[in-house]
RNA sequence: GGCGCUAUCGUCUAGUGGCUAGGACGCCAGGUUCUCAUCCUGGUAACAGGAGUCCGAUUCUCCUUAGCGCUACCA
């Protein structure tokens, strides 16, 4: 008989702690691509189960980074507006977040949401004999383990409540309000194994479990007892998610079996490092994924960039840029990797840059309006520049891109080494000086660009015909030629060649600062 | 401390019981060039250590070491 596969259905739960961690993105990605390469279902949940901490449009913000890069997701919570097309199910309006609406058959996809449904299971394992209720106050609490630690024991609950409570005195307690939380009844010396997709066989005793808390006293569940609950209801078929889970899973393995459900396959997925190795961390550089937006990285390179952490196609490959089609179609979990990946920014630059010069100009342009606009250097030529169309600046700005694509890095860097190109730059006149030559040689030199290019009328100023008629002045002193020129049009040491400058500033500009280049002299 | 995970150039990685251990980024050198960048060519650089299995281990096993993660009424 042939045993019916289940629909694949992942899940990307992460907290509302403020911004889209750049590992989460990873981690998002892993679950996308896993998805799509087998026709499954891609969910996005809520876990806001830790009140204390709350942040004011952590959920908003989340949700927006993870559209902007271009991910979707077929089921869970999305922004009002959300643009890209899902499946047609009921929509409902988040109670919680203002702004934020729900779609799926299996919701609500807001733990917080939820809450109700968690006191019922974590009562249903008490009934059971699978948990307890503890009233322990968090004062004793860590002067016990405060007395295993000096005694180099690990520290766990010493089960305090199950063992001396009695039936009527818990009852007594639950009536009076007492808080209470319900603890995990693990059992003792077992040994739970599991397949992991990445990492193979793991195993852990029990022993080193503690009665782990799954049901706070203010009324929420832990991390632990809501993501079984949830991925159980949600019929998620593929845990995917950060090796800092790994420890916990046997705990979660337990809950299901409490519970008698199925078991989720997992596939615990490398960390990203810092240099120094530790868990990619705030302190070390950006680890949102909006800062590197706001940087001017390509959503496609920053994906790019971050499949290739602790995944490669394998198999003798050497493909180093990914579209996310070929993603999909080759990811595969067992590929990827079991160690720790550092985050090098070197790489995603150069990542970066082949991604911009592949883009059209068009496109450049519409990328790069948003930080030009906010340089300074650009504000004063917009304003100075009020007599030209929106076109004619638009025209100007395609000239400056043409000439900046191969050498841009990142969005933001453009204009920042070429300013001469919006304005002219202050430069002293040793600079228009090519070697050793004389104030007679630079005259002459300048006097030369000068009737060159005076010569070439609106039609004929094109890259090529400028670059051809200064080659054709210069003959074989190239440098006494371009040097002069490139350095009175840019006041730069280095820039790019003055046949491209001249192109982008346009006759009138060039033969100006020719003129002031002279009168320098 | 306990438990767990991990280990190929500086970084991301490919790979195999027998190879000159491959690619990419970076770096260095050369070429193109008026400068810088791009681009092209070349170079530098790695199987953590020790046992065992085997005719033969980077590859399989064990130990050591190191790194990391977890060890909360955080996720």
């Amino acid at each position: 008989m042939i045993e019916l596969q289940k629909k694949v259905r992942v899940r990307f739960a992460p907290s509302p702690t403020g911004y889209l961690h750049i590992g989460g993105l990873r981690t998002a990605l892993y679950n996308y691509l896993f998805a799509r390469k087998n026709a499954g279902v891609f969910a996005l949940r809520v876990e806001d189960t830790d009140q204390k901490r709350f942040v004011e449009g952590a959920v908003e913000n989340l949700i927006e980074a993870l559209e902007q890069m271009g991910l979707t997701w077929d089921e869970g919570v999305y922004p009002e507006n959300f643009k890209f097309k899902i499946s047609n199910f009921k929509l409902n309006k988040s109670v919680t977040y203002p702004g934020i609406v729900e779609i799926g058959e299996l919701g609500p996809y807001v733990q917080s949401e939820r809450l109700e449904l968690y006191k019922k299971y974590a009562e249903q394992l008490v009934a059971d004999g699978k948990a307890y209720y503890c009233f322990c106050e968090p004062v004793r609490l860590e002067q016990m383990r405060e007395k295993q630690q000096q005694e180099k024991l690990p520290p766990m609950y010493d089960r305090y409540c199950l063992a001396n409570l009695k039936v009527e005195e818990i009852n007594q307690k639950l009536q009076a309000q007492c808080p209470a939380v319900i603890r995990l009844k693990v059992p003792k010396t077992e040994t739970i194994e599991f397949q992991d997709l990445v990492r193979g066989q793991v195993s852990f005793n029990t022993d080193n479990l503690d009665d782990q808390v799954l049901f706070k006293s203010d009324g929420f569940p832990t991390y632990h007892l809501a993501n079984v609950v949830d991925d159980h209801l949600m019929e998620i078929t593929h845990v995917i998610r950060g090796e800092e889970w790994l420890p916990s899973t046997p705990k979660h393995i337990l809950l299901y079996r409490a519970f008698g459900w199925e078991i989720p396959t997992f596939a615990h997925i490398p960390l990203l490092l810092n240099a120094d190795k530790s868990k990619l961390s705030k302190r070390q550089g950006d680890v949102a994924v909006e800062d590197y937006l706001k940087k001017g990285y390509l959503k496609e390179a920053v994906l790019n960039f971050v499949a290739m952490l602790g995944w490669n196609p394998g198999e003798g490959s050497v493909q180093e840029i990914f579209s996310l089609e070929e993603l999909i179609a080759q990811f595969d979990l067992k590929k990827v990797h079991k160690a720790g990946a550092v985050f090098d920014l070197k790489k995603l630059d150069w990542l970066n840059s082949q991604y911009l010069k592949k883009m059209s100009v068009e496109d450049l342009y519409l990328a790069v309006k948003p930080f030009l606009e906010e340089k300074e250097f650009y504000q004063t030529w917009s304003s100075a520049h009020k007599i030209w169309s929106e076109a004619e600046k638009a025209e100007y700005l395609k000239k400056v891109l043409t000439i900046e694509q191969d050498r841009l890095a990142n969005l933001s860097q453009v204009g920042a080494e070429n300013e001469f190109f919006f304005k002219e730059l202050a430069y002293d006149k040793s600079l228009l000086y090519w070697k050793e030559m004389s104030v007679e040689q630079l005259r002459e030199s300048l006097q030369k660009s000068q009737a060159v290019l005076s010569q070439l009328n609106e039609q004929q100023w094109t890259q090529e015909l400028i670059e051809q008629q200064l080659l054709a002045a210069a003959g074989n002193n190239r440098g006494e030629l371009l040097w002069p020129l490139r350095a009175c049009l840019t006041g730069a040491q280095k820039s790019p060649s003055p046949f491209d400058c001249a192109w982008v500033l346009g006759k009138e500009e060039v033969l100006k600062r020719i003129s002031i280049a002279l009168g320098k002299i």
